[in-house]
DNA sequence: CCAGCAATGACAACATGCTGACATTATTAG
DNA sequence: CTAATAATGTCAGCATGTTGTCATTGCTGG
């Protein structure tokens, strides 16, 4: 009934809620200086790990979004000249984010912000809980993400 | 420069981003059949867990959100029968927010959906692994929620 | 006591996410 | 090849969260 694992599971789920609200703040303070929202430099990210270029339901599926959402954001990112619409040989209508010179000057400058700061903040955690952690993380979300 | 560590934790974040999202997926399917969202059983669940009442501030506390986003929240589901506004001895202004004897029945109802879903989910995962995991994740918190 | 500070409710503006619906373009099955 | 199906862009509506502001209430240090 009241099994502890049951209870230790939604205080974990809980938890994560929790932590998931904090990380937003963390990224939106660190993404601030350089006029980005947490929500951008996730689209930032998205892209600059493809290596070349994603289309936007690409990066929804990238970040598990709807391309909806995604869809706005890049729209105003555009606007910014953070991002430009590439034509895209394969398909006529959907056109392939990438980004801008000034886009990727702001992705290295966030890395030199966020990197001490994800250094900082693990010092004093062991690498090997890192890593479970992460396992836990991955295995809950494969169960989840059908 | 690129440091493990660094990388390991900034694909934890990211996880737990998709995590949270999942999550936030699963509690509204779980909720929908009551008529709730995973927003509103997450102040039924304060609420319940408290025992007596909380203020909406209190709620907010609790949940680690603004009072404005939970005072919303509550507003509706007044007008739901879920909850009621309790004169507060000790607040001529700060209202109590307490469970209905709906409310009550539907937190009830809940758990029973939500009980299966965290044994379920879980039943193939050592309670070590989620208790490290726990651990770690409140770490975290802790460190970002000054 | 009371003057200043903190907490609260109320309202507004905004950002971010979701889903639904529709038309258009791609892909696939036959 | 063609018809059905899937993917995409676009627009709309809504839920949930944030911050800011202001008036009111409560608390606390002199």
């Amino acid at each position: 009934m009241h099994s502890p694992k049951r209870m230790l599971f939604l205080d974990f789920v809980l938890s994560v809620f929790r932590l998931n609200g904090l990380l937003i703040s963390e990224g939106d303070a660190m993404a601030e200086k350089l006029g980005l929202t947490s929500a951008r430099w996730k689209v930032i990210g998205a892209i600059a790990l493809s290596g070349r270029g994603l289309t936007v339901p690409g990066i929804a599926r990238a970040l598990g979004q709807s391309r909806q959402a995604v869809q706005r954001i890049t729209d105003v990112m555009v606007s910014d000249n953070l991002l430009f619409y590439q034509v895209n040989p394969r398909h006529k209508r959907s056109v392939i984010v990438t980004l801008t010179d000034a886009g990727t000057e702001v992705y290295n400058m966030l890395r030199e912000v966020q990197d001490p700061w994800a250094l900082g903040t693990t010092e004093d955690i062991p690498i090997e809980e890192l890593e479970s952690g992460l396992r836990l993380v991955r295995r809950l979300i494969q169960k989840f993400d059908k």
